[in-house]
DNA sequence: CGGCTTTGACCCGCGC
DNA sequence: GCGCGGGTCAAAGCCG
């Protein structure tokens, strides 16, 4: 796991509403690269193909008979949202929104500030909200070793919906969040783009939805250059465990058995029964993106449709 | 090429 | 009025 997110993720590009838009499906965290150089796609990789918990996962942030839930976690809201006219009376009291921690704000309001929501959040609450920020600030905080980032909503040019963000400086790993403001839109059915939102916008997220489905070619390009943890493994193999008949060789060469029948194989031209296939050519060619040319075959190995499957790319 | 982050400059409210 | 500090703007550059 030490390549991380970046590592080997996978997407999914397909529409489906029943993820309500969350169609990036991130499965590194049940894609363990154990130590032991072996490459295991869990069995609750596949459980999250074909069931329902990503239901669970993506819930938004909704209204619920008056208590709210959260971008799927189990934070109870109970807000007290201060009102203009009540500003004034309220100045002295904590004008936070019941959240899992307390939080007092450092600041003194602006008269026309709007109400807001102020919640204390860790990264993985943070990484599942499904409206899509665009950063448009930062600035370091007096008090705090920690900057501020201000967020808009970038779904719809006139939504007023804002969000701050900055690192609790009592709590390592706490993120204290301040929406203001009300979204005037639905939630987007998707993101209107990943560029630019890899490098910083949740760093410390382990199953951030914002993070790239995609498989970083760097990590994995170069077996020869920082080759000593293949070349210095007992075993010297890169198994795929779902995959039985994919493997890695000590000559650093995939090879295909005939599990997917002719599918993966005729991903190559002139490819045979037993070809062997260099890492360098697996990622200089159409390796991932043929993957997508027999994904229907999955399906109807694993029973799902093609909404639910999800996307290979390179 | 569109959308994103970064970052210095600017704006604004507040206290003195 | 001035200075401080939080909030926003916008140009530049990055990324897919």
């Amino acid at each position: 796991m030490d390549w991380g997110l970046q590592a080997v993720v996978i997407g999914s590009s397909t529409s489906c509403s029943d993820f309500h838009g969350a169609n990036n499906i991130d499965f590194s965290p049940n894609l363990n690269y154990q130590e032991s150089e072996h490459l295991s796609f869990s069995h609750e990789m596949k459980k999250e193909v074909l069931g329902d918990e990503l239901e669970e996962l993506y819930k938004p942030f909704y209204h619920v008979g008056g208590q709210n839930t959260f971008m799927g976690s189990s934070i109870s809201l109970v807000p007290k949202e201060v009102k203009e006219e009540q500003r004034e009376e309220q100045r002295h009291e904590q004008q936070v929104v019941a959240a899992p921690r307390t939080y007092v704000p450092k600041y003194k309001k602006r008269k026309n500030e709007q109400k807001r929501v102020v919640l204390e959040l860790t990264a993985d609450d943070l990484s599942s909200d499904k409206w899509a920020w665009r950063k448009y600030g930062q600035k370091p905080i007096k008090g705090s070793p920690y900057p501020r980032s201000y967020y808009r909503c970038s779904t719809s040019k006139g939504c007023l919906a804002r969000k701050q963000v900055e690192q609790s400086c009592t709590e390592t790993g706490i993120f204290i969040v301040t929406y203001s403001a009300e979204h005037n839109h639905s939630q987007p059915t998707r993101r209107n783009s990943l560029a630019g939102i890899i490098k910083s916008k949740f760093p410390n997220s382990k199953n951030s939805i914002n993070s790239p489905k995609k498989i970083v070619k760097e990590k994995i390009s170069s077996p020869h250059g920082s080759t000593s943890n293949l070349n210095s493994s007992p075993a010297n193999l890169l198994s795929i465990e779902e995959f039985p008949e994919i493997e890695i060789n000590q000559e650093n060469n995939i090879i295909i058995g005939d599990y997917y029948d002719e599918g993966i194989r005729n991903m190559f031209e002139g490819s045979g029964e037993n070809e062997c296939v260099s890492i360098q050519d697996m990622f200089d060619g159409d390796f991932f993106a043929g993957l997508e040319d027999i994904h229907d075959g999955f399906n109807s190995s694993f029973g799902c449709n093609n909404s639910t499957f999800p996307h290979f790319s390179s």
